[in-house]
DNA sequence: AAGCAAGAATGAACAGTGTTCATAAAACCT
DNA sequence: AGGTTTTATGAACACTGTTCATTCTTGCTT
């Protein structure tokens, strides 16, 4: 029973170095960027060792997952939340999924960046891949189809992804300005081709 | 006299470095990565030392640069070799063009990953957004619309954007496989949606 | 309470990176 | 041939992520 009780001890303190370091994390990565994160400033500013820090995460990765997961979280919240109000019809809702996806890109485009740039060190993330497939999963059954048919899931990835890729470039403050109201329009524009497409209906 | 032809002998020589190096770099970024260039390995396999890389260069970041304006080269060669053939409609043009877009991406997903997902160290790099631009203006072009309109620009610039979030994805083996097919006809679906969502016309 | 064993925290050390620059080598000109 | 300028070099620097022998702490036992 000693035994159990060191683990869940150990456990414990590790958990409270993860619970204290990735705010901290946060806090960087989002005031000065991903490259102001390293190991020896975040022991630092935490109060441990670099060692600690290891022993916590595993490596500096871990760390920029957790962070990753956190704006993932935010991310789905802020659908639900756009998709929680009930609308006459699923073409509605659609566009307002799509509206509130380029909300959040505008208003933390720092999270955004994180969360579909950021390449993480091991090459399938799982915490990443499963996100992703929430997000379909999500407009799957908004968009009211079986989520069983790849079909219907293949139109909604399409859907999905030339929406996405509209968000993206309106963040990217580069290229040519792009016009917010403009955007808008064109992602309800995306919806009904998407509808359009779709088989069944 | 003397003074100028050192100094285009100096400038011959460094060329020359740099004509060297390229498609050394390319060949180990397309083969292996870009994690797996590095200064040193560079230096050996071209048979100098760091110090002429760097004469050469000014940093390794050029060197990628360089390696990406082979690519953006290629791309945009591809993109011509599509719309040369002459077409009855500007519709059948842009999904020419489109079309071409995800077929390049599919043959080289190496450049492509290089194209649009590497960050240049220095922030606005001038060789990548003056080709994303020539891919806009292209888009213009073969729409037959204005290139002075903002609102003409604005929309191609969307539905460039569609496009590319959809290629993107469909290059990406991670989530739910891509069916091509359903993504050629899709491109289409989206060339339709920028056409009707045009202002004018 | 003292001693001791197991566990946890530490930061110096290692291997790797991009980059610089004093030095050596080469090339050029008189 | 000697002297001067130009070019090439790689050791050295500052910075990464990561490890692990060492120290320190903790809790149990006698």
């Amino acid at each position: 029973m000693t035994k159990e009780k060191a683990l869940s001890r150990r456990d414990r303190n590790l958990a409270d170095i993860r619970e204290r370091a990735i705010p901290v994390a946060e806090r960087i990565v989002l005031e000065e960027g991903l490259d102001a994160l390293n190991a020896r400033r975040l022991a630092k500013d935490v109060g441990v060792s670099v060692g600690s820090l290891y022993n916590a995460f595993g490596d500096l990765d871990a760390v920029v997952r957790a962070v990753i997961g956190n704006s993932a979280l935010m991310l789905s919240r802020t659908l639900h939340a756009a998709i929680e109000q009930p609308a006459p019809d699923r073409r509605t809702r659609l566009v307002a999924l799509g509206e509130a996806y380029l909300d959040f890109a505008i208003a933390e485009p720092q999270r955004w960046w994180l969360l579909f740039e950021y390449k993480s060190n091991q090459p399938s993330d799982e915490t990443a891949q499963e996100f992703q497939l929430g997000l379909l999963e999500m407009l799957v059954e908004v968009g009211g189809s079986d989520p069983k048919s790849d079909q219907h899931r293949q139109t909604f990835l399409l859907l999905w992804a030339s929406v996405h890729g509209l968000v993206t470039l309106a963040c990217r403050p580069t290229i040519v300005a792009i016009n917010q109201k403009v955007a808008r329009t064109y992602i309800a524009d995306l919806v009904d081709t998407g509808l359009d497409s779709f088989p069944i209906d």
